[in-house]
DNA sequence: CGGCAGGTGCGGA
DNA sequence: TCCGCACCTGCC
């Protein structure tokens, strides 16, 4: 984590259980940290992993629904995590488009090499991201050199956007849901996809589904109806009339036990709809 | 070698 | 508000 000019290595420990939550935190860092500079960095941390939204109302109606109910009970808890800063977020999503998942890896890899750093904490490796203003002393130019194609532009426009501070992280995340997303969509390259998954992922609104790209569209059509594709209006139907409020978390739910599942067992459909 | 992939901006109807 | 189209690149 680069926060505050500083980079952190953060170790999470499970103390506890599902229904009694506790987890310590360790913080690494190459310099020695003030009170301050921990006082500040703790309501961040609560805000990246998502520590306080409660879902129990969740939780409660629909523990018993018939698809998501025992889902809720094997995933009791289980919450989006953004785990990183918006800039990285939009980044993210901005190589996610129209991308396989290989190329979104080597795109990120060629950044990471460019312009992060190669870190070790808790003999651990990880690249750390980088202040916006060192992408604003490159060219699209130099951008389109590393793969990135088209997206050079909305990265180097979006990556202008913050250096001029014109989006205010910690002032959206006091916003209302539709007053975040039209501010969110004034980010060049940020568009009705992105703007879907950052509602929910970035800033936690359990309600947000309203856009369902190919690939999800192609995964919900078989878990959910068990065919091969069904319009995305029907998908959303679909979740408005059974998730009213909660839609964007009960597709969360579908969402991430279906990769759970993946890594447990081979489901022959979805490898053939995966290319790397 | 055309078609397409975890989309978006833009111009024109 | 709703189309059609161009767009980097890698891979089938």
């Amino acid at each position: 984590m680069v926060w505050s000019g500083k980079e952190l290595g953060l170790k999470f420990q499970n103390r506890g259980t599902i229904n009694k939550p506790m987890v310590t935190l360790s913080v690494f860092c190459k310099d020695s940290l003030s009170k301050e500079f921990i006082g500040n960095l703790i309501p961040e941390i609560r805000w990246r992993f998502n520590f306080d939204s409660d879902i129990s109302e969740f939780a409660r109606k629909f523990e018993h629904e018939r698809r998501v109910g025992p889902l809720i009970e094997k995933w009791r808890g289980m919450k989006p995590v953004a785990g990183v800063s918006l800039y990285e977020m939009l980044i993210i999503f901005v190589l996610l488009q129209n991308a396989t998942v290989g190329r979104t890896v080597q795109m990120l890899e060629n950044l990471f090499s460019r312009f992060g750093r190669r870190v070790t904490f808790d003999d651990k490796k990880f690249s750390t991201y980088w202040e916006p203003s060192k992408i604003m002393k490159s060219t699209e130019q130099n951008l389109r050199e590393l793969k990135l194609g088209y997206r050079a532009r909305f990265l180097m426009k979006i990556t202008e956007q913050f250096t001029r501070n014109e989006i205010d992280e910690f002032a959206l995340r006091k916003m209302k849901r539709d007053e975040v997303k039209k501010e969110l969509l004034k980010l060049y390259g940020i568009g009705p996809a992105s703007v879907n998954y950052l509602l929910f992922e970035g800033f936690y609104f359990p309600e947000s589904l309203e856009s369902i790209p190919p690939f999800e569209q192609k995964l919900m059509s078989k878990v959910i109806f068990n065919r091969s594709l069904v319009s995305t209006k029907r998908i959303l139907k679909f979740f408005r009339e059974n998730y009213r409020g909660w839609e964007m978390l009960a597709f969360h739910y579908f969402w991430e036990d279906l990769f759970w599942r993946r890594k447990q067992e081979h489901i022959e459909w979805l490898e053939k709809e995966i290319r790397l």
